[in-house]
DNA sequence: CCCTGATTCGC
DNA sequence: GCGAATCAGG
């Protein structure tokens, strides 16, 4: 994977906005792992895990609670035959499981897996017009669609940090060009008031799907 | 089983 | 530094 500046900024968004990380891997050709590795190795701010925390109480007893970490059977590529009579099994190197003290971060308010599920799933990119289905005629929907692969979420508390446009306050999140594709970036125009789109992109992502009349 | 993120560790 | 393999919880 190249992560170049593009690429760490785009996981960077994506993490910040709460995508799972098979999400993220997705819709930057990657796998999750690469994006959870890769994302630990930028120190971004870890998204609270489906496993529980080991340890959260400091006050715990090690007693019945040992690090029973299993070994790891590390079978990644076939081991090199060099099979040194000298090295023998000697190395148990038992690892005490990091006690460090959790940081104190105030949980962000993440969106609702249902909400971000609405809002994610059906993307019909208007970048990158691929077409994976050719019965894409029209579903039924009185109300305006939001086909755009990006969260039409308001814009987190993040001031900076991440590549928003170089104007402060809203503005349009329409994507230009492919994610996955360097000089991507968001149109940033002015949005419509109550749109996460300015005028132009906003007529495009809103489109009627009632055109057809039969 | 599926999903999720976290961690490890060979490369 | 990278990420597949693996772990581990829901």
């Amino acid at each position: 994977m190249d992560w170049t500046d593009e690429t760490i900024a785009r996981l960077r968004e994506l993490w910040s906005q709460g995508l799972s990380t098979a999400e993220i891997g997705r819709q930057l050709s990657i796998t999750k792992n690469a994006v959870v590795g890769k994302a630990h190795r930028l120190g971004l701010p870890p998204r609270p895990s489906p496993i529980r925390n080991r340890k959260v109480k400091d006050g715990e007893t090690p007693s019945t609670e040992t690090p029973r970490r299993k070994p790891p059977t590390r079978k990644v590529a076939a081991p090199k035959a060099e099979a040194s009579a000298d090295l023998l099994v000697e190395k148990t190197e038992a690892k005490p499981a990091a006690v460090k003290a959790d940081t104190p971060k105030s949980a962000p308010a993440k969106p609702s897996p249902a909400l971000e599920s609405v809002m994610m799933s059906p993307p019909p990119r208007p970048v990158a017009a691929k077409v994976d289905s050719p019965a894409r005629v029209a579903p039924v929907a009185p109300e305006p669609r939001v086909p755009p692969p990006v969260r039409p979420a308001p814009p987190p508390r993040f001031t900076a940090s991440i590549d928003r446009p170089a104007r402060r306050g809203p503005s349009c999140c329409w994507p230009i060009g492919d994610p996955g594709t360097p000089g991507f970036h968001f149109c940033g125009a002015t949005p419509l008031p109550g749109k996460p789109y300015c005028a132009e992109h906003a007529a495009i992502a809103y489109v009627k799907i009632r055109d057809r009349r039969d």
